[in-house]
DNA sequence: CTGAATTTGGTACTTTAGTATGAGTGCTTC
DNA sequence: GAAGCACTCATACTAAAGTACCAAATTCAG
């Protein structure tokens, strides 16, 4: 955060030097007004490139958020939900109830169950279908 | 494509007259130089930040490409792959045979071999492991 | 507090998945 | 033409996964 403000405040800077500067260097005829505005254009023109990739460029790469309204529409309990989580993960039942501290009919209650509710008939088909509502 | 270039040009063009007017408008002595150059560096910025999104934003936000590297490494064979990229769409042995034209029994066959090749216990696991590096 | 939903777990059973092993065919490469 | 590899398929298993049904404890809103 730091160093995003030191930038920008420096970069303001620069501009305002540049566009003085250039305003004197025209008023004193050192500079043809061509070569003044061709300048300017160039470098407002990369300082906005500079600047939309700094700050808009980022966050949309990364994240790929889960869609909480069909969280919700498929009624999916807590467990459930969790429970899909580890199945997509590659876990087996026992291994998922291991890791939850559960039995292995616990877990194969809870997987039939988001079966049922993601009208999948296998678990590999309810990752599949998990993943393309963007649930995972 | 046609859309690309028309906006492009219509765009220089629109550029290069905004350039030509405050030429003259400054020969004239109409407009003041501190405003001809406020606009045009406004002007170039926005077209900065316009360009920048619509030529660098849109790839990385929809295209996951497959890394062909690891592919060719993993010394997966063409039908190993295919089977596997069924497997990950949540098909059964015999539902992907039948896809394929093949007995139960070759799919197996070629399910072990890439669940061996990809370090996986279950099918599951091989999905996982292969979103992870890209494969799929 | 009560009824409904959730969570947990069990038994019994069927269906898939996965392993091990062998073997025939076709294609390429040395 | 023999060795190697990919592809195909089979049999015989074992191991998971999944279904059906039941039941107790817990949670939670009305």
């Amino acid at each position: 955060m730091k160093k995003t403000i030191l930038i920008f405040g420096s970069l303001i800077l620069a501009l305002l030097l540049l566009f003085q500067i250039s305003t004197y260097s025209l008023l004193l005829g050192s500079t043809s007004i061509e070569v003044v505005i061709a300048v300017i254009a160039l470098v407002f023109f990369f300082t906005g490139i500079y600047l939309n990739k700094k700050s808009l460029h980022k966050p949309p790469q990364t994240e790929i958020r889960i869609d909480e309204k069909k969280l919700a529409e498929l009624q999916l309990s807590k467990r459930e939900y969790e429970v899909l989580q580890e199945v997509a993960l590659g876990l087996s039942n026992k291994e998922i109830a291991d890791k939850l501290f559960l039995t292995e009919s616990t877990i194969k209650t809870h997987v039939s169950n988001v079966l049922i509710k993601l009208d999948a008939k296998r678990r590999t088909q309810a990752i599949q279908i998990a993943k393309e509502l963007n649930i995972l």
